[in-house]
DNA sequence: GCGACAG
DNA sequence: ATCTTGTCGC
């Protein structure tokens, strides 16, 4: 597990961020259709908290796309970087997941994110923003429709429906279990929203959230743990 | 101006 | 995100 600092001019302000995200923004590429489901490595990424003691830890889970199985695993702890702020989320998230991704001891494939890419209020959400600056295609999967309103998908896995921002779709709001609840799905980089989708979709055999968030998620709540005990 | 708002 | 018991179901 490495430890992560903060890195020199990472910004302080809202303002600053929302500076960055203008500047990035520009580098999402988003005509290429991303690696094809099913084969290769696709790598789930997600952060626990525990702001008492200004602790966040990350985790980073690659799992081989055809069996599900976890081919490799990586964590990483830090110091929170940026106040949780609505549209901001990656300022908060990204220094301690791009140490975890570094931390791999294979190539991530396609990196599935815990959040929004495109489906955000400036159009650069957490996955546009960590695949801009890995290069890595990226896509995201939200529990929640943020600010997005859509139309309740058929009951059946596989449905969709388009998540809008007024007339724009910036993803899709996709069934991954029959009668539960869609996720919702976003491009982060050099991915196609269909193909997001299929992703997610393969990704989804038994629980309502990607196979790899679940992963990434429990580890590095695990980890949360054992460094927020070690040290009373 | 006020409220809502990924994690 | 995180705080939290029991409970229903495979």
């Amino acid at each position: 597990m490495t430890t992560v600092r903060i890195p020199a001019g990472w910004p302080a302000t809202e303002a600053e961020a929302r500076a960055v995200q203008d500047e990035l923004r520009e580098r999402v590429v988003l005509d290429e259709p991303g690696p094809p489901p099913g084969s290769g490595h696709v790598t789930g990424v997600d952060v626990a908290y525990d702001d008492e003691r200004d602790v966040v830890a990350a985790a980073a889970v690659v799992l081989d796309a055809a069996t599900l199985d976890v081919v490799a695993e990586s964590t990483a702890i830090g110091r929170i970087s940026f106040p949780y702020v609505p549209g901001l989320l990656a300022f908060r998230e990204i220094p301690t997941v791009l140490a975890a991704l570094d931390a791999l001891p294979c190539p991530p494939g396609l990196v599935v994110c815990d959040g929004y890419g495109l489906a955000h209020p400036r159009r650069f959400g957490l996955a546009c923003h960590l695949g801009v600056l890995t290069g890595l295609p990226t896509i995201g999967v939200a529990k929640n429709p943020f600010t997005f309103t859509y139309d309740d998908p058929a009951p059946t896995r596989g449905s969709s429906a388009p998540l809008l921002a007024g007339d724009e779709e910036v993803g899709r709001a996709l069934r991954t279990r029959d009668a539960v609840k869609p996720v919702f799905v976003s491009v982060g980089h050099r991915v196609t929203l269909p193909n997001a989708c299929a992703h997610t979709l393969a990704l989804t055999p038994e629980y309502r959230l990607p196979e790899t968030t679940r992963r990434a998620d429990a580890l590095c709540r695990r980890v949360l743990k054992e460094v927020s005990g070690t040290r009373a």
